[in-house]
DNA sequence: TGAGATTACGAGTGATTGCTCGCATTCGTC
DNA sequence: GACGAATGCGAGCAATCACTCGTAATCTCA
């Protein structure tokens, strides 16, 4: 769950404890479609416009609502960009969980890329503001930050996968192989969002044959 | 060269001649030095800032001159960014160059490739400002079209080294892949241009893999 | 040295934009 | 139905920024 949205459902209670945690003020039900709202069309308007393009005039227009509303729920722009990358965040760590539970004796590496990376293009499609929130060289730095814990934890995946493939590579390398993973994934997924639809499995295989080249040769670094 | 830089050894002839082209104004010794100082700020402000976020007045303070000389030189802050695509992309030119006269016969692929991206690495990270300006995603359209040509060029020596290496593939898939690698390459290259000079020679042997390795996919796809 | 072009300045302008404020409306609850 | 809280509005404020303009210094060349 992001950080703005409020579970509505909560009576007044614990609120005293902490003193300078600002008063949860109960949101009705309103409150939480607006929100949504919000962070739809902010979306639709970042992948229209980048990031600092967007006005908050402009996301709130299409949203279909004012101004000043837009700011009853956000405190500023970069709040809107970080709640929605947040819940970006939050929806690709779960698609990344099957990585974590590959079984590398019964699944080839291939098959195991091809079944992971499948669902991650599929969102990426349907959330092409992830995208600009998260690779754009827009993005404020706070916002950034926000997907630093994923990273880290994609990156400390991928270095997992590879140690069971390579083991003999030393950890720095493996380290250094993770890294370089992670930004290719990142240069061709620009790629899988902007193509048709037809061409997006044809996409799919070619990235998960450099992937693959790349691991191989790094067992093959590793064995000779 | 590019657009804006006019040479300054010019006898004022050949000027009634075009109707429409604005008059060639001559250009004093100063006012070129100018310009490179104005480029050169410009190109560490955009670093420094990213596109939007700079501003002219920015630009023109870095480079220890007034906002209105700025405008003498350039007619708005997309013509900076411009001049400045344009001159990078000229050097990129010249340093993709030697992919087009390996001959694949005495040279192994890994060592053209070690032996080529050297050069342009080293550029990228003489002049970050480059990579801002071309996978930024902040930058303006007319900015990204300066490079068209460019990519299109680098994309048909990828694909022509790419026959040579799998000549069974179809015309078809060999552009994909040079679409792929190119999008991969993109992908590391700020990781190569923001990493600390003792490990660009082991990131640098990472990308040759990179690439190594999808070639080798490719190779292996067309035998099978 | 003097005329004309170029270079330089920097306060100012108009447009844009993030954000505010006062007030009207709707909702949940007793 | 009545009260307080939450929601909603939109004109407008303050700040920012790309860009201009009048003027003055400096250069080129005769």
């Amino acid at each position: 769950m992001s950080a703005e949205t409020t579970t509505p459902a909560q009576p007044a209670e614990a609120a005293a404890a902490e003193p300078d945690a600002e008063r949860p003020r109960r949101r009705q039900a309103r409150g939480e479609r607006r929100i949504a709202q919000l962070l739809q069309a902010a979306g639709e308007v970042f992948v229209e416009s980048g990031y600092s393009a967007t006005t908050t005039n402009a996301i709130a227009a299409r949203a279909g609502v004012s101004p000043g509303s837009l700011y009853q729920y956000f405190p500023n722009k970069d709040a809107i960009a970080a709640a929605l990358a947040g819940a970006y965040a939050d929806q690709l760590d779960e698609l990344l969980a099957p990585f974590a539970v590959v079984d590398p004796v019964l699944t080839p590496l291939d098959a195991a890329l091809t079944g992971a990376l499948g669902p991650i293009v599929a969102f990426h499609r349907d959330n092409p503001a992830c995208l600009v929130l998260f690779v754009g060289g827009d993005t404020p730095a706070h916002v950034v930050d926000l997907q630093a814990p994923l990273v880290a934890r994609t990156h400390a995946r991928i270095a997992a996968l590879l140690a069971i493939y390579a083991p003999q590579l030393p950890d720095s390398e493996l380290r250094l192989a993770a890294t370089v993973t992670l930004a290719a994934y990142k240069g061709v997924l620009p790629l899988l969002v902007a193509a048709e639809e037809a061409q997006v499995p044809a996409l799919t295989a070619e990235l998960c044959a450099l992937l693959l080249g790349y691991f191989e040769q790094l067992t093959k670094r590793g064995t000779r």
